[in-house]
DNA sequence: CCAAAAGTGTTTGAATTACACCCATGG
DNA sequence: CCATGGGTGTAATTCAAACACTTTTGG
């Protein structure tokens, strides 16, 4: 932050005038459709240049008396309507040349992106859509091109939610309210991929930490036993909090 | 990034016009004095206003064509000379008003920073003081009272390399290039706390794991058996990347 | 010889792995 | 009744915690 150099430059880049910025901020928004056991990502079709007719993440730049975050919900609250919500910061992309306004643009206003990772559920996400703009949820396997350096955002964030599955309770953010266990075992092997563990062994780990509590509702799907739905309780796995927890 | 809403305003904030920045980088920069078991953060005296007179993070603004990482290696190269380095950005610190030049100045420019995360070796830390800057080392135990909201950061800094040191190799970024098990050791402790594991477990554990060579040498501290000098093979080390190796 | 620090080993219990097996439902 | 998915149990193995013990130095 401000420690501003005024000593005498000991390199050239010392003489060079400060850069002026705007600051953006991108959120990768995913979630989980059960029902497909596809991992969804939320994308916008953008209107105008740089980019029109791109696939982006739904971004904003900051305006005045706004903090970073407050950017960032307000742009979930633009494009989707939720009642669960899980928000933490990614990463800040910042380096010269990254938008093309930078180029035109021969003020030398650089762009900067910090990023916002969120986690909504599916079913509880209600798209708003104009009708104008385009929104919507992408299986990440197969997003296509996007806007600026979007597609490397999309990555680190799918990085994040890897890592986060293994040690944190993230998982009951983007299910359903109610789940089966193999929902939630389908998600993790998404996301995780096929061989992280064996179902019986991941069912029985979790159950034996006792913060998944069987409402003993049944649900059918198909042909097979009826499966109970279960529900995350956030009082019982409190004392695991920032434990070395291992979900996988 | 910068998917800047053009469609009719949602809410009051859309009619603000979009907030400038001036972006800082601010390093936590850490090190170990293997002699006297601290742990060392870099701080330097401010010189001028705001903060005059109060120890703060090394940092600086961003100036044109320079990139985030840039300019956090510029910082590095003005207070320490260095041959080993471990870099990687920590988070974006972002509201208004975290920046007193914000109120002053009535423009309103934003003052944004990104901090970035830097492990060095002490021994080889030389430290580049021209006698009117103050540039020291102090343990992280007893840092004073910082500028700004650098507290804020240092400490998240510190939560970063309590999580690194569990999982990741970087003690050896840290540490002399030879060092005994035991320095290692101490290392964890003085980071973690007393408690994360018993001294022999922790050995055991780390030579079977095969990444740690013993050069022979032996070193003698006092009274007590010499100790032999290891080294990180980082080769050996390789098939562990990316895998959840836990050193606690 | 003794204290102090380095280094080795052993015992015990828990956790992980890889399975085989039983249960309930739709067709 | 049988295929399908849900759910339970168990033996083999690996791993971790706690702690006792041996080795090598300085004084």
């Amino acid at each position: 932050m401000p420690g501003q150099q005024q000593r005498k430059p000991t390199s050239a880049i010392n003489q060079q005038p400060l850069a002026d910025f705007k600051v953006g901020v991108d959120n990768v928004i995913f979630s989980v459709d059960i029902t497909e056991n596809r991992l969804l990502v939320l994308l916008v079709m953008r209107q105008q240049e740089p980019f029109a007719n791109y696939w982006s993440l739904p971004g904003t730049l900051v305006r005045q008396g706004e903090s970073l975050e407050d950017a960032a919900y307000r742009i979930m609250a633009e494009k989707i309507r939720v009642n669960n919500l899980y928000l933490e910061q990614l990463y800040t992309f910042g380096g010269p040349k990254r938008d093309p306004r930078e180029a035109c643009d021969s003020y030398g206003v650089r762009y900067l992106s910090v990023s916002y990772f969120a986690l909504v559920r599916f079913e509880d996400a209600q798209l708003i859509t104009d009708g104008v703009t385009g929104v919507a949820w992408y299986p990440v396997k197969d997003v296509p091109q996007l806007a600026f350096d979007h597609n490397e955002v999309l990555n680190y964030g799918n990085c994040r939610l890897r890592n986060k599955l293994e040690y944190s309770p993230v998982a009951f953010d983007v299910l359903p309210k109610m789940f089966t266990l193999n929902d939630l075992y389908q998600l993790y092997t998404t996301v995780l991929g096929e061989n992280f563990s064996d179902y019986s062994n991941f069912r029985a780990r979790l159950l034996k930490l006792g913060f998944l509590y069987d409402t003993g509702v049944k649900v059918s799907r198909g042909a097979g036993r009826p499966a109970s739905l279960y529900q995350f309780d956030a009082d019982a796995f409190a004392p695991f909090k920032d434990k070395p927890l291992v979900f996988i």
